[in-house]
DNA sequence: TTGCGATGTCCTTAATGTTTGCCATGTTGG
DNA sequence: CCAACATGGCAAACATTAAGGACATCGCAA
């Protein structure tokens, strides 16, 4: 593979000029710098980012941390990410946690010694000190829904908004009277904002006596249908689930068990992943916006880089409220495409 | 960060001497090797494998390059590939191409210029001589799915089988009489096995005069759901889709036509994603390994890394019928976790 | 005990592909 | 004729590894 060497020599210069007129920066006249580009072009020569970034310290390279790439939501905002961070050159370092911090840990200790520049992190399980390990490195990282720490920028939909928006539905035009909420991990800030937005909408509404009970699970298909037996037990009229894939699961137990939905149990979720709205009660829900949160983090990453000293922010993307069939009352059309969860 | 000369400088012994102790290269004594791994440890070393890589050509690196993957399929052998790399030490490095040849073949030189150590690759749009680049510079890959070029290995499923069974079932326990095939890319290896499957079986079974027509598409849920209006042109008693989502864009189709699954119309797929046994009416399909063959692609990946001169191989996988409700008939339980396409 | 090769341990040096600070040379303008 | 500036060369630096050499120790035979 052709090296900055070997277009020295063709062009009979200094290695040193090579670099400065593909990088760009003065000291080259515009003669000798189109020379040595032409045949950089002609030789085919791709710079080696690892031996640059060994002098500057920059790999080039960007971490995107997910707890599971299979989910909807993560794989959008993934998406969002990598598409902005292809276009800006950098590349993208995928670690699929698996909800695991044991390998997440694993794979931030990974992420230093590849001298990532900065991360993107997505993560249920991180507590603060775990990114003690970036910031004695000087490697910056940013949140995205669940802000970790305040001393690193945070991208997140706005869920407590949504939460209030989807709660006052329920209970204004869709008339529910006994509503359990089925939430997912118990600390992350996605599951807090959600059950806050609910039970504070239910108590300016005057309304608190309606919430029969909250129950933590997984936040997956899988859970979602299997909690269904303990949920039934406080006889809701209206499941509130902390995200689609748990409503969906809700849903197929109901369709085996022979509930009827929206009838005699109304069912909502949030993030608007494809399958909410494949399914024959297509389900209510909070849409966010997946892939601009990834856009957003990925730039708000790139614009910290390019301004170090720059203090750390919280962006909210606001939510928009998807009424369909799975909890009664008129519906309203569009969105959900992609995907989604959290 | 430390680095292998403060660790030599602590031992007083030779960068190199460190290096060799670290790496468990012989021609060091048990007793200097014991102290340097302390030191090293209490330093919290962590070697730069970029710097290492200039020198071995072994970036540690590898590539791994997936169509969307926000679609479910992909997204769940990416978390195959991935978690077999972790394990082995390596890192991953994502490329979404979105499907554009344009967009792979940018990833294409950025994995060049970062000299990773092999790709894995699932694309639907290279051609065998995209792969010259790779070639050229001694860089493996692996194919999954789509055999694009028969000097490197590839891992898929067996896709024409899996289509002669579902095809055998369709016409010989759900009595279809009026097939239509909705396929996706035309000239991807998945598609052209599936259809493969299907016709030849019909021809076995001398009923080849059942496929009223072959209709192609984008293999997604919103086109599956819009090429609708034409396939029923063609007044099938049954769609043979090429995958899940295709199928389940029909279904939705088919709800709000007040189509009748599957009494006026059977409905199949393939890759038996998550969404699939969601419906309302369970989509009968064909269930594909997905995490399998990522493992299965990344373990070989790594195994023609450290027998450079090993030939190239096929892996099929076996796929599973998944008899569901949507082409009437009797049915069989289970799988289906994960989620599927192709 | 001496001599010799074999072996083990560690050091030295060069190399990987870039970038950067500094210096030398050449050119221009006053 | 000198200052100022533009141009491009030289060499060091980045973190690491590979090759080869120096030195000491050891076993064994003379």
């Amino acid at each position: 593979m052709a090296n900055i060497k070997d277009i020295a020599k063709q062009c009979k210069v200094n290695p040193a000029t090579v670099s400065r007129a593909l990088n760009g920066k003065k000291g080259v006249s515009e003669k000798v710098r189109a020379r040595i580009i032409k045949t950089a072009q002609r030789l085919g020569y791709s710079k080696n980012p690892l031996a640059a970034g060994l002098i500057t310290h920059k790999s080039g390279i960007i971490g995107l941390v997910v707890p599971d790439i299979t989910n909807p939501y993560y794989a959008s905002v993934a998406q969002g990410v990598s598409a902005v961070l292809r276009q800006s050159g950098y590349g993208t370092f995928l670690c699929d946690s698996t909800r695991s911090r044991e390998q997440e840990q694993q794979y931030f200790g990974m992420l230093c010694s590849y001298r990532v520049e900065g991360v993107v992190l997505l993560s249920v399980t991180a507590k603060p000190e775990d990114l003690e390990i970036f910031r004695e490195k000087g490697i910056r990282v940013i949140c995205v829904d669940n802000p970790i720490s305040n001393e690193v920028s945070t991208v997140l939909n706005d869920n407590y908004q949504g939460a209030c928006d989807l709660t006052e539905h329920l209970v204004c035009d869709c008339g529910v009277r006994r509503l359990v909420a089925v939430m997912g991990t118990r600390d992350a800030d996605t599951t807090r904002q959600r059950l806050r937005g609910c039970t504070e909408t239910l108590a300016r509404l005057g309304q608190s006596g309606i919430l029969q009970g909250t129950l933590y699970t997984q936040p997956d298909y899988d859970h979602g249908d299997a909690i269904m037996g303990e949920v039934m037990k406080l006889s809701p009229d209206c499941v509130f689930a902390v995200n689609d894939q748990v409503a969906l699961g809700a849903f197929s137990w109901c369709l085996r068990n022979h509930v009827d939905v929206p009838g005699q149990l109304k069912l909502c979720g949030f993030d608007d992943i494809a399958a909410a709205s494949m399914i024959s009660v297509p389900l209510t829900t909070v849409h966010q916006r997946k892939y601009v949160l990834g856009e957003k983090a990925a730039t708000q990453l790139i614009y910290e880089l390019k301004n170090p000293d720059s203090l750390p922010m919280r962006i909210e993307l606001l939510p928009k409220l998807m009424i369909r069939a799975s909890c009664g009352e008129r519906s309203s059309p569009q969105p959900s495409t992609g995907s989604a969860q959290s």
